[in-house]
DNA sequence: GACTGTGAAACAATTCACAGCG
DNA sequence: CGCTGTGAATTGTTTCACAGTC
């Protein structure tokens, strides 16, 4: 099904607002959406859609629209996020606690299974139904608990230590929260998120209207 | 200084990455450096970044590289963040108190002066030295606190009507945390912070290795 | 000699426009 | 007739390669 082709990370990045969107409809009780209505309400061009939907095969009925219950299937299935994927965080502080709360991610197909810091006074404190546990161990417990993605959400000056224990724990993705740029070996992606980068978007935009 | 030819959202971006590493460079003591080294420490190509900072102007000397904390001040100058922007924060969860509490922030030149939310039992909590308001007074705390960017931090179900209140008190820029997408006026500019885009991203590349 | 700044070339993504189909 | 799927045209971004200069 998948083409050979390389999919861009835009496509990627869209196809999450897309299912995003797809399911609010479907809560509306929406059977039915057409490319251009879908468009509108992501906020791109409706061959946009066409066209990215087209990297994974065809899924639309002419004159019709796409089934929005089959479509959303269809996006999860190659997506990959059928099945649960197991993640670890490491660096439990404010922004680290706030994501172990949050409860959607499961409903989404990502699980916390390991919350790790190197500070001796927070571990074995226990945040949710997890217990804190010493970074040193991440490289053991990786194997047990089957962990595919790390979460650094550590101060920036210990990012890149974070980083070298999950590459060490043989993880291949890394989602990085702390403002800093992290090293890793060419088979590992990393993704960062960083706040003040938007924040640094914006300002700059609100400088610059109508320029 | 500025060219009037459009900047990239992308160079934006990248600019802030640069920013970043430069004031890390700068803290290990480094006076000079070049293209060459900075676009390794960022992971991008090393005529990207002289592209980039031709949008704005030249700061390199040729020969000798960029003086590390010139090129800091000139960034800052022409970003806009030599001065201080206000921001706000609707919807005070988990997210919202994790971002009041990152004092980093401010050494950025944001801060967040207006902690809202529209829950009656939060509001008059005092969360570090902000007190809670209610959502509906948005628009008149807005002038008196002179708020530039709305951050939206509410549940998904609650991400538009924050919106409209942003909107309402004439502020023109928002960042959305919350995964849903939100339906603004022309003039008013979004950007997405969403943590599940960014897994969706790396679990679809880690099940499509080598292809 | 080393490194910037920049046109030109290569590559990538988006949008158009319409053929094809239900 | 309406809407998808897709080549072709357009627009945008990245990389190359080297002239210019400190």
């Amino acid at each position: 099904m998948l083409k050979k082709e390389k999919i861009p990370k835009v496509t990627i990045q869209r196809m999450a607002v897309y299912l995003q969107m797809l399911e609010e409809l479907e809560e509306e009780g929406e059977e039915v959406v057409s490319s251009t209505r879908l468009a509108e309400l992501c906020g791109v061009n409706s061959s946009q859609i066409r066209k990215d939907l087209a990297y994974f095969g065809e899924f639309g009925v002419r004159g019709v629209g796409y089934y929005v219950r089959d479509l959303i299937a269809s996006i999860k299935h190659f997506l990959g996020i059928q099945k649960v994927w197991n993640c670890a965080i490491v660096g439990i502080g404010n922004l680290g606690r706030a994501i172990l709360r949050y409860k959607d991610l499961s409903k989404k197909g990502y699980k916390i299974v390991g919350a790790f810091d190197c500070d001796p006074f927070k571990i074995g404190e226990r945040v949710g139904d997890l217990e804190i546990i010493c970074t040193r161990r991440l490289k053991e417990k990786a194997k047990d608990l089957n962990i595919k993605i790390g979460i650094i959400t550590t101060p920036p000056n210990r990012a890149q230590r974070a980083a070298n224990h999950i590459v060490e724990a043989g993880i291949k993705a890394i989602v990085n929260f702390a403002p800093t740029r992290i090293q890793v070996p060419d088979d590992v992606i990393v993704d960062y998120v960083d706040f003040s980068t938007h924040l640094i978007y914006l300002s700059f935009s609100l400088s610059n209207l109508g320029k």
